[in-house]
DNA sequence: CATGAATGAGATTTCATTCAT
DNA sequence: AATGAATGAAATCTCATTCAT
């Protein structure tokens, strides 16, 4: 009875491809954690991952491509930690508390991709005036946050200062970061970080006009 | 007495060179602002700076040389700014707050100086478990800050401490200047930041004990 | 018994790349005996070798890697003549005889090689004071002549005096091989040259003091 | 009365050009001994020479002229002490022993100009088939060789023998110096290389057909 | 599918030469 | 006449991408 053998509907080749592409991923993510993008060589992926240059390009159509891929993927995670509450927070000001506190944990678990998504790169674009030369999953990221904290505001708010607000949110979650990586104990965290959280919570709402 | 006429030692060659060489920094500051070191051509800075190709390497050595001499320059400004003050301040929570503001004083007036600061590199520096391999203007600037903070500890007090201390103000004033950078105005700024920053001096000093 | 099969430890991917290596070696060496080293570009040698000019590179790390490969090949190619006999001379003047012929064989089997080592290069440095810059391949050269002639002398003898013997002898070959070059019929060499590494080999046993 | 002054007829800049031509000579010279010409910049001439760079553009035209400047001078010089004989040789052998110590007498006192001449560069023309493509100056030391020589021939010898005849002479000379060389006391030289000499003119004479 | 040798476009870098002073 | 800053053509070298196996 092949039934088991069967079960997986994927070949072994499909399942191989499968595990190669995750490999990929996986040693990509960990070379852009240290150099820049532009600065890690398709080799320095491959070689990471143990596997063949040409590989690379049986999974991903070219260089920039798996970048994509990993910066859309750190986004969905993000995103899924943003949507992960039991109870809908109930003010602006917990929704916030809830956005930063959602980006914080994300960076303690998912550090790389944390890395990923804020090394510079998102920063400069939010402070480009080009707004809208930002790719797809740099704004998907942004209007989820619009998306979350609109709930709470007149629909006759300004758009434009409701993108401000995520863009202020992305760039203190950094500095925010930073200051946490510094290597302080959870207590220490409690005491210092938590009441900054909640002050610059209040300047957001200042900010959007109570 | 021909003292004075002796006076300009540069030759009227010299004094091209120095202002080549000014436009050549100032041609690629510009540049570094919208595009990454890596992603900088030697051309993108000549072309902007409009002159020659090879104009370049008779004032740097190479690539690296002229961002090593940006940063250097920069971070001399940004310590400057540190510097000014007319009355030195008289506690800790004073000295933090100089800082902060100089920092932010620093951003506003030198954008793209700060930018190249803290484009990533800086705080991924930060964030690398290897502290001591920072470069030279970056230990410096942190050094900086310990030497100005250390007057007012304990000398018992744990050095890595006062190290973590001058990374976190570093990471906090990245993330500052993005939530500054979103187009508040100066009121703004003063209803919304001054009492952020005022909590995260207050946090600062908990972690140093007190 | 699968022994058999394994042993041809090469794919079929590294067996082309070592015929493209050996390609761009011949390139290169035939390049190199018409232009000087200095004179001579990568895409000369890619060229002329029928592949492109990336694929140099994959095979040696810089131009200066190919020359001296070629360098170290030419020496190892003369040191092999140089050992090559049937009864290994009983006398310092056979073997000087021997050392003389070996060169000669050599010059007309390996015309490029010889050149390419006698080049001016050998022959400059030979002349320059600081005998102890020359690199491995010259050097290990002259110490592969020492060897064979200090086994015909005295142990005592000055060390510096031997040195200079193969220098000599390298210097001569040189304008032994030049005075072949003019276009003699073997039968010109037998009649003209002969007597004329005699009176050389002579020469050479009066500088070591018999 | 001015006399005295006037005499040299150069004014004083014209004289201070001629120093400053000689000066960029002599440090071409010394430079060329030691790299070969590719490898040699215009600046490690003037450098060396304690001049600027434009300066040596406004003694020749290119880098190409000084080197052809200093060739055709050592060349002159080599002629020179070719024409230098109390008596002229009564015989070929004895012609041909004077011109090999002639050459020999240049290379002693003359090494850079020596160096420069048969620096690979004659010899490797020598060899070339293409023997019309020598320059000017080489052709013409050739031609002088065949001249001194021909006085002896017979109008019937093959023009082309005595061609080979000449390059022969070049190159054994060049082998000869590196033999000479090498350290040796003047008592040495008198012992080794006379009888080389002799033996070497021996081979000559027989290729002439007697 | 996986591979890595080969490729060439494009980057960096050098340096002979020009030219304003 | 001397200078050396500026230049850009041409060299070296890198690396993303292709492709035959």
């Amino acid at each position: 009875m092949p039934v088991k053998t069967k079960k997986p509907k994927k070949t072994r080749a499909q399942k191989r491809a499968k595990r190669t592409r995750k490999k990929l991923k996986k040693a990509a993510l960990d070379v852009f954690s240290q150099k820049s993008f532009d600065a890690t060589t398709v080799e320095d992926i491959t070689e990471k991952a143990d596997l063949g240059k040409g590989t690379l390009y049986q999974h991903f159509a070219d260089k920039e491509e798996i970048v994509v891929t990993l910066v859309e993927e750190a986004v969905d995670h993000l995103i899924e930690r943003i949507h992960l509450y039991d109870v809908p927070p109930e003010t602006l000001e917990a929704m916030l508390e809830h956005l930063l506190n959602a980006h914080y944990q994300f960076s303690m678990d998912s550090k790389e991709e944390f890395l990923l998504l804020f090394q510079g790169k998102l920063l400069l674009k939010l402070q480009s005036d080009t707004l809208d030369e930002l790719e797809e999953p740099y704004l998907r990221y942004l209007e989820e946050i619009e998306l979350q904290v609109s709930k709470y505001l007149s629909p006759k708010i300004n758009a434009l200062k409701v993108r401000r607000l995520a863009c202020a949110v992305a760039g203190f979650v950094f500095g925010f970061f930073s200051f946490a990586m510094i290597g302080m104990t959870s207590k220490e965290i409690d005491t210092s970080i938590k009441p900054l959280r909640r002050v610059f919570v209040k300047s957001l709402c200042t900010f959007l006009g109570r």
